[in-house]
DNA sequence: ACAAACACGC
DNA sequence: GACGTACGTGTTTGTA
């Protein structure tokens, strides 16, 4: 058999994927990111060595036997972080699942244990194989010995043998010590020579062989200052090395036989791994899907319920939770199921057809005096809308409540929602269904089950929601804003929007037409024929065919990003065709082929979902499609907008917008009188910013300093960084950083404001909007510099553009109900985060310009008044 | 099936 | 000493 012993350097793997990861806590609460990344690397280097001997070396405690040559070894480093240290212990107990040795010797390093455990190996004819961050580590390579650095991620590794060490350092293994002797290491607090770097240190090594040799003979060193620093610090530097030599005869207990490796108990690693919540894992284990959901399902409790063929009176009960089942993610083509209700009497399920045939249930599910729990009533209503049926009286709905609790979750499913509650009463729909091309539906009985389990499951989240929601004091948001928004998404969504399908069409043919002439251009330009749709083709011929200049990489390549192409637009002919390639590109796959394949087959229109349980912030998002992100800023993109009509005869598109929502805003939540005589004068914005920010009269505002101006508030407003200013302004970060000081200093409330949401954020773990919106930032005392300080953008940020997301809904619900009590036709169509799109009949035309202006500006009182602008035109792109 | 690169809106 | 930088959706390519 094959002899390969795998040696794992614990502390600084461990190390490693604490920080590789976000903190990461199990259900409950425990941390366990640097658990989960080890873990990880672990059965990848099970997989990849399949070791037949293996062991895991940890440091032991505080002093070794280094400290006595060198008191400040390690000195400066900085305490192990206690959300790491808890997680050590979890960490012996994955080994110990997965019978791995473990070691630790008093007085010494990891290092020092597996320096001696390789030469031990090496010795009996063993390969040896070294996992570790630390390059200290790399003096073991040899013939035998190959040692793996990690790099980015965790599992990255970049493996050093003797060939590599000699492309990477061009010194052998065994003059590392040398180096770290002449170059120090700040991290360990090795002193070495001052001044001297690793490329220094290679140099003199390169020239001279050891560091001895590089001693003796400084005064042959180029540079005066360097041979005066070799002489100086010769003791230092030859302590540093012997600081870094690492021992190989350490009083290790363990013999090599002790180490081999036999495998591990499936049981007890899955036993772990379902504790720890580390369900991705399990795969790995050759634990698969369907075991664990088995495993799952003798778990989930008891349950009963009556299946029956017609729908009798005691299911029409109120309150009831209600769930018409549907597999299908897109909702305008829904298959349904299957129909569960549970109420007071019980719980029950019925074949949807029998549902759908009774004019009972059809009267039920329209009054609105029978009160209603479901989950997604959007769909739910949406999808029997489709079916002719009008659904009333939805008083609870539990993923709007899960998002309002808490929109960071990364899942509201139903079974999700239920689990952090302590409930183990419904799977997954993936887990009964399966996912993707492995869908199907289950046996009548399974299926059943299933229904009367989610619909259970929702009858009694609804106390314990409720409850949350008065506990956060946000029953208020729930009820008056976020459902009653959820029929009105649900109207518009079922109305859809009208499009010109042969306008549309017609685009299509001109697009393809200039596509084929500039990708023509393109290939001559290039001198060859490629896919300019791919980057991977593409950056090779601009960079090295072309030869243009590399602005920028990305991971895997060259970048050709517009804003790298932009910067090349002088060099090269090929540049604007390139430019423009992209654009039309855009809009014929996007935009035209896109929207032709979702026009609707029973509406011939459009339409689209609203997530509204998504965004951090309160905001809504679109899809199937996205019809959020239509083109407007370039003129050939907004001709599309041109295909977007009116549903009937006569009618207009009526477009509202806010105008400045989160600039006013702001000015009103940090009420800084300077920002707010903007909005009283009625001044352009960015010019008063311009003029306050760099005390200029207005006339004396040039285009520059405006656009400076537009694009800082534009960063405060979307809260990204000095880096993010930077880019967008094509400065360096200073002076990015200096225009937002100067803002600040103009701006002194706004400062003010920002660092009372920060310091809000700090103390109670999540910030809110006007409306009582809520986003949590776990991060907001992280010592990672960079998420402590995205999770800071955030707290400044969230509350408003959140607030701005609040108003405009409120102003959705407003107008719908004010359209249907003056019993007006006009139709609330899109919301594209502070613009409302209506349809309008001729006749309302009038009305409505003011009606929504109205509406939409006193929705809510601020202290600075609320501009909207109203367009109409035959189609969106003349509502401008 | 999934990731990467890119581009559109606010 | 480096982290990776507003959010969301959709398209295409290219690989597993």
């Amino acid at each position: 058999m094959n002899k390969k012993l795998v040696l794992v350097d614990g502390n600084s793997i461990a190390y490693r994927a604490f920080f590789a990861l976000p903190l990461l806590t199990n259900d409950q609460g425990v941390y366990t990111n640097a658990v989960y990344g080890f873990t990880n690397m672990l059965m990848k280097i099970l997989e990849d060595q399949e070791p037949s001997h293996i062991l895991i070396a940890f440091d032991a405690g505080k002093t070794t036997f280094r400290h006595e040559q060198f008191e400040s070894y390690k000195s400066d480093r900085e305490k192990t972080p206690p959300e790491l240290s808890e997680q050590m212990p979890i960490i012996k107990e994955v080994l110990q699942a997965f019978q791995i040795k473990v070691t630790r010797i008093e007085l010494y390093e990891a290092d020092d244990i597996i320096g001696t455990l390789s030469k031990r190996g090496e010795d009996e004819g063993f390969d040896v194989r070294i996992y570790t961050g630390d390059k200290d580590l790399l003096q073991l390579v040899s013939e035998r010995t190959h040692v793996a650095i990690t790099k980015k991620g965790i599992t990255n590794v970049e493996w050093f043998d003797e060939a590599h060490m000699e492309e990477v350092y061009g010194i052998p293994a065994s003059h590392i010590p040398d180096m770290k002797g002449l170059a120090g290491d700040s991290s360990d607090n090795i002193p070495g020579i001052p001044k001297v770097g690793e490329k220094t240190a290679l140099k003199l090594l390169k020239e001279f062989g050891n560091i001895e040799e590089v001693l003796n003979s400084s005064e042959q060193v180029s540079g005066p200052k360097l041979r005066e620093r070799l002489t100086e610090f010769r003791d230092q530097a030859l302590m540093s090395k012997e600081l870094a030599v690492i021992h190989r005869e350490s009083p290790v207990e363990e013999s090599l036989s002790d180490l081999e490796y036999t495998g591990y108990e499936t049981n007890d690693v899955r036993k772990l791994f379902t504790e720890y919540g580390f369900n991705s894992l399990m795969k790995h284990i050759g634990v698969d899907d369907e075991e664990q959901i088995e495993a799952k399902e003798r778990a989930l409790e008891e349950f009963t319920f009556h299946h029956e063929q017609e729908i009798t009176e005691d299911m029409l009960q109120s309150p009831a939770a209600l769930v018409i089942e549907s597999p299908t993610e897109n909702y305008h083509h829904a298959e349904i199921w299957g129909l569960g209700i549970v109420n007071e009497n019980g719980s029950y399920t019925v074949p949807m057809d029998v549902a759908l045939q009774s004019d009972d249930f059809k009267a039920w599910l329209a009054d609105e005096t029978k009160e209603k729990y479901v989950f997604d009533g959007k769909k739910l209503t949406v999808m029997l809308g489709w079916e002719g049926f009008d659904v009333r009286g939805i008083v609870f709905d539990t993923l709007i409540a899960s998002y309002l609790i808490d929109p960071s979750l990364s899942s509201h499913d139903l079974a999700n929602i239920a689990e952090r509650r302590e409930m183990t009463s419904v799977l997954l729909d993936e887990e009964v269904y399966g996912k993707g091309a492995k869908q199907q539906k289950p046996e009548a009985d399974a299926l059943n089950d299933h229904i009367a389990r989610k619909t259970a499951t929702i009858w009694k989240l609804q106390p314990l929601l409720k409850e949350e929601l008065t506990t956060n004091d946000q029953w208020q948001l729930f009820e008056t804003l976020e459902l009653p928004l959820a029929l009105v998404l649900s109207e518009m969504e079922l109305e859809g929007v009208k499009v010109d399908q042969e306008q549309l069409k017609q685009m299509g043919v001109e697009l393809d037409e200039r596509l084929g002439q500039l990708e023509r251009d393109i290939h001559e330009l290039a001198g060859e024929d490629f896919n300019i749709n791919s980057p991977k083709q593409l950056g090779p011929i601009l960079f090295e065919k072309l030869g243009l200049p590399v602005i920028k990489k990305t991971k895997t390549g060259y970048s050709t990003a517009a804003d790298v192409l932009e910067k090349l637009e002088g060099e090269h002919d090929i540049i604007p065709n390139l430019l423009h390639y992209r654009q039309i590109s855009k809009l014929r796959s996007t935009y035209v082929e896109g929207l032709l394949k979702v026009i609707h087959g029973k509406s011939n229109k459009i339409h689209t979902r609203f997530n509204q349980a998504l965004t951090q912030t309160g905001r809504l998002s679109s899809q199937d499609p996205n019809l959020q992100n239509i083109p407007i800023r370039l003129e050939e993109g907004r001709k599309i907008r041109k295909v977007f009509v009116p549903s009937e005869e006569n009618w207009y598109i009526l477009a509202a917008d806010y105008s400045q929502i989160e600039l006013r805003v702001l000015a009103h939540m940090s009420g800084d009188e300077k920002l707010m005589e903007a909005f009283h004068e009625g001044q352009d914005v960015h010019t008063k910013t311009a003029m306050d920010v760099f005390d200029v009269s207005k006339d004396d505002v040039t285009d520059t300093m405006r656009r400076n101006a537009k694009a800082v508030n534009f960063g405060i407003v979307y809260g990204i960084s000095d880096y993010g200013l930077s880019q967008n302004l094509g400065i360096t970060r200073k002076e990015a950083q200096s225009f937002i000081d100067k803002y600040f200093e103009t701006y002194p409330n706004v400062k003010r404001y920002m660092d009372e949401s920060i310091a809000y954020a700090k103390e109670h773990g999540y910030v809110t909007t006007l409306l009582k919106r809520r986003r949590y930032l776990h991060d907001i005392n992280n010592r990672n510099f960079n998420l402590r300080s995205f999770a800071e953008r955030t707290a400044m940020n969230t509350p408003i553009q959140g607030t701005a997301a609040d108003i405009i809904k409120k102003a959705m619900v407003d107008v719908a109900n004010t359209l249907n009590d003056q019993s007006l036709k006009s139709r609330l169509l899109l919301q594209v985060h502070d613009e409302l799109i209506f349809e309008v009949p001729e006749s309302e035309l009038e009305t409505m310009k003011q009606l929504v202006s109205d509406l939409m500006s006193q929705t809510i009182s601020l202290d600075v008044p609320l501009v909207v602008d109203v367009e109409f035109g035959k189609t969106w792109y003349e509502a401008k």
